[in-house]
DNA sequence: CGTGACTTAAAAGTCATACTTATTTGATGG
DNA sequence: CCATCAAATAAGTATGACTTTTAAGTCACG
């Protein structure tokens, strides 16, 4: 029906297909705020809107169904539900609101979640890691220090969420390593509202050093008080950047 | 808008679509292990599997694929994904997990969970807390003192569960009060296996209170070290019950 | 013998349509 | 005024035809 010619053929589109697509436009407008809990959907204006089949528009809701972001109910439509109910700890939410108006209350609530694991998973390290993610947490350590001056930004950046990833999954507890994209996800974010700014707190490069010793010595207070200090020294910054 | 729903809208309504009963089936057959990562499922074959059409597959494969637990890829079919890959985060994913042969560790797991996340939500809601959040967590702990002799096991429960829902709310972290559920679901666990035991530890009913006194008194230092004290013990049980 | 280009086939993805079922609304009648 | 039942509506399900991607097999060529 349509010989238009395939627009990007070289391209890496994220939605690898038309159900993507829609919810990749869905989701963010539906965290963003632009369909207020309550607002009520409608499957065939959903069809119309973006020029796909029910098959795929249904697929999409079913999805965001199960974020409980909405609530589908027969004679009613797709309800959007209240945001106290929306699944706020599934990956992709959270990549939608850090990407919405809601960035910084999202970051806020981050750093406190960060603030409250990454100590606890510092202290399993200590007691649970490699000989292998010892030596992986010292050399990133290393390179942050390595790294920490002269506009070297997005070389530290890499080390750092490394090093967090490391401490995470050598915790031994699934849950807490999952949370390395998010914990990813926040650094990145700092760094890039920080750019403007000098170059990172050498205090917290310190730290990093500190924690690194702590588990290698498998010194699981000691990881734990230095990790504390570093999400402690975050919450701070958040604080002065957006009071 | 009165909502005096006969059945409510609980967790559990009954066959609520054919696509909910195909999820139902396979997710906790992957959570528990019955196909392997790395597994293929074609949709044709689960079309006959469980007699319903292409769509309510597809839709319930969808729900999979969101949650990580598959892949589903053109020319191969639908690939269970390895467990590290898992969003066990996931509220539905906890719970299948919880009811399968991986719940020991998972349990394990989200104990571990709690203890980082409660003693940081009770200093925040001894910050936060409303006076009523404060009368209601007093009037929780009072009835733990109450329920805590002579085999009232389940009525404990309620108000046990309830007081820590209430901490996690009032941390004023919305990420925090998500977990309310998880915490439930850990606490209820616990009692069922505990049932053959005696009342509740004395100690834990007296540090529920000295939670509420703390929170009350705005001391985030106290409520935090009596929560870790909490969580503690939790810990320390699991390790009993199952070496 | 490889190696790269071409063909093939398998399975998911998409679409259109017809039909079913639950639920709200409101009209009817006691 | 309330209960009951009928109609309208939107989601849910089924089906079959078609498209697209891609793993894998084939074959000619260096």
């Amino acid at each position: 029906m349509d010989e238009q010619g395939p627009e990007g053929r070289g391209q890496r589109p994220r939605g690898r297909g038309l159900h993507d697509r829609v919810l990749e436009s869905l989701g963010p407008a539906i965290t963003a705020g632009d369909y207020p809990p309550g607002t009520v959907l409608r499957t065939d204006e959903l069809e119309r809107r973006y020029d796909v089949s029910r098959t795929v528009v249904r697929e999409a809701v079913r999805v965001l169904e199960s974020m409980h972001l909405v609530e589908s109910r027969r004679r009613v439509g797709v309800t959007v539900r209240p945001t106290e109910e929306w699944d706020v700890f599934d990956p992709q939410v959270i990549r939608w609101r850090l990407a919405g108006p809601d960035r910084p209350r999202q970051l806020r609530s981050l750093t406190a979640l960060r603030s409250a694991i990454e100590p606890a998973a510092a202290g399993l390290a200590a007691e649970h890691a490699t000989p292998e993610q010892c030596a992986e947490l010292t050399g990133h350590a290393l390179n942050m220090v390595a790294t920490s001056r002269g506009q070297q930004l997005p070389a530290y950046l890499v080390h750092d969420v490394a090093f967090h990833r490391v401490i995470l999954r050598a915790s031994g507890n699934e849950m807490f390593a999952r949370l390395g994209d998010v914990v990813a996800e926040v650094l990145t974010g700092r760094t890039q509202h920080r750019v403007m700014f000098s170059d990172p707190d050498p205090e917290a490069v310190t730290l990093h050093v500190r924690v690194a010793e702590a588990v290698r010595a498998g010194d699981a207070e000691a990881a734990e008080r230095y990790t504390k200090e570093i999400t402690v020294g975050a919450l701070r910054e958040l604080d002065i950047l957006a009071p």
